[in-house]
RNA sequence: AGCGGGGUGGAGCAGUCUGGAGUGCUCGUCGGGCCCAUAACCCGAAGGUCGUGUGGUUCAAAUCCCACCCCCGCUACCA
């Protein structure tokens, strides 16, 4: 029997600033999903990395008097750097200014040309003279540059080559009626379907006012625009031949929806590829109420949370405290995550363990008929994965922890020295270690080294409480 | 403005799609039990007119429909 293939994927982040706990988010639960179908025995790739072209990485490079390459390089060290604190393994970290992409998105430009859907046009945008770049209505200030402001800002026409995108509206109003799992959650969906029913404009897809990016194969004076080149890290990092794409599942914030709903599929229909089954849009983290961001000085880095508190805690909040299925903001806060690592990880789980350890190694375990399992609702769980519910899997873990906490009190086997009744949590705890493993897998596997021992010790203490006064 | 999300005991949330006694979870408060365990675990109690309309549908509404009020986000070539 072939095995099923999982393939889940990220956004790529714009390295021009330091990872934050908003980025570390949507990584922990791509990890999490990559390694819950490899445990049920899935063959799973996992790809994420990060998003080095664009005018804006070259601007934050010359303003610390570095090359492009220089700077992108030292940042996507940070972010490979904040996933492995956290534990996030994934099987490929994909660099937009890898060989192998930028081959792939020429390659691919040439094909959508072949296909009759990249002409030549001209761009208008409004041009600052004095930074000499263009910027966009929003970026304007009361409609003139936040770093001139006085000076007159110009529409300017520029040579630029141009998708049709305007083409694919009906493919893409088909494409989410037939297939209502494309974008997830539903009122996303909704969203999109009716934004795409207003009309689309075609996109212009190349520059000419700067230089950091994959040089056009068309036309030597271009480079691709960002977003072309981005989306395609996708294909580009599937597998060792792309054997993986299409994606099973590609995470990313409702920032991004709009490019992934809309231009990717076309791109992709454009160019001869298969689309993805589903493009799962997840909510913001806010941080103590406040949307994260440097000016406010509330940007939590993601090490310094696992290097306080552990990848385990951390990766065992996000996915606890957010419903992430709902596509729903959430708001981060320390407290919160202490309070959860102190009541569910050290109280309920951690205490459960250590005192059925304790007995264990105190008195003899024999092998029965486990009725304390069967409590567990582990078709519920499964399912809960498969809809993306994190939160509600957790919830379903944790609600038989409780049910393992209440059978010890109400066997009361420190008394009794019932060898059956021992077994019995004994096994559930393997099986909760097993459930557990991808949300917290050092831990889950440091319970399953000691339950699965031929003598049961009591050992180390797995989450000790963290006072806080 | 348009579109979307939210308003549920003291706090934070599920529950709403597929109507059925205000059900549940974490914390907090109060009382009891246990002594295996990380002062952990278990049981019980108090506390809510489920944003407003004393609106509509229904035998029955937190849940469906309507109106209004209050919060928050998004609005495309910017990553």
């Amino acid at each position: 029997m072939t095995k099923k293939k999982f393939y889940v994927t990220t956004a790529i982040d714009y390295p021009n600033a330091e990872p934050h706990i908003g980025h570390a988010y949507q990584k922990i639960v791509a990890d999490v999903l990559a390694r819950w179908h490899k445990l049920i025995g899935d063959d799973v790739w996992f790809l994420t990395g990060t998003d080095e072209h664009g005018k804006k990485i070259q601007e934050a490079a010359e303003k610390v008097g570095k090359t492009p390459k220089q700077f992108v390089d030292e940042l996507s060290v940070k972010f490979k750097e904040a996933w492995k604190s956290l534990n996030i393994e994934p099987d490929r970290f994909i660099r937009t200014t890898d060989k192998d992409h930028e081959k792939l998105v020429q390659e691919v430009i040439k094909k959508c040309y072949e296909n009759g859907d990249i002409y030549k046009g001209e761009y208008e945008g409004c041009y600052c003279t004095g930074c000499e770049a263009y910027y966009t209505e929003k970026d304007l200030v009361d409609g003139e540059c936040p770093y001139h402001p006085g000076k007159k800002i110009q529409k300017l026409k520029e040579e630029s080559y141009f998708f049709k995108l305007s083409k694919y509206q009906k493919f893409l109003l088909d494409l989410y009626k037939k297939n209502p799992e494309f974008v997830l959650p539903k009122e996303r969906r909704n969203e999109i379907v009716n934004r795409v029913k207003e009309g689309l404009k075609d996109l212009s897809i190349s520059r000419t006012s700067f230089n950091w990016g994959i040089p056009f194969p068309l036309d030597k004076k271009h480079i691709v625009y960002v977003w072309f080149d981005a989306l395609f890290n996708y294909v580009s990092g599937a597998g060792k031949n792309q054997e993986y794409w299409p994606a099973n599942v590609q995470l990313l914030g409702k920032d991004n929806l709009w490019f992934h709903a809309v231009y990717w599929p076309a791109f992709l229909k454009s160019a001869g590829y298969e689309l993805p089954k589903t493009i799962f849009v997840h909510g913001f983290l806010t941080c103590n109420g406040q949307k994260i961001s440097k000016s406010l000085g509330n940007v939590i880095s993601p090490k310094y949370l696992s290097g306080k508190y552990g990848a385990d805690a951390v990766r065992y909040f996000m996915c606890r405290q957010f419903p992430f299925s709902e596509g729903s903001d959430g708001d981060f806060s320390e407290k919160a995550l202490i309070d959860r690592y102190n009541n569910e990880l050290a109280d309920k789980l951690g205490n459960l363990v250590s005192r059925v350890a304790a007995l264990a190694e105190k008195y003899r375990i024999e092998k029965c008929e486990n009725k304390l399992l069967k409590k567990l609702k582990l078709k519920e769980i499964e399912k809960h994965f498969e809809n993306y519910e994190l939160d509600k899997s957790l919830n379903e873990i944790f609600a038989f922890i409780d049910v393992c906490n209440e059978y010890v009190q109400n066997k009361k086997p420190w008394e009794t020295h019932d060898a059956k009744v021992l077994y019995e949590l004994v096994e559930s705890i393997r099986e909760i270690a097993r459930l557990l493993s991808p949300f917290i897998p050092e831990s889950a596997e440091k319970i399953l080294k000691q339950f699965s021992a031929k003598k049961i010790i009591k050992g180390e203490i797995l989450f000790k409480k963290i006072e806080t006064k």
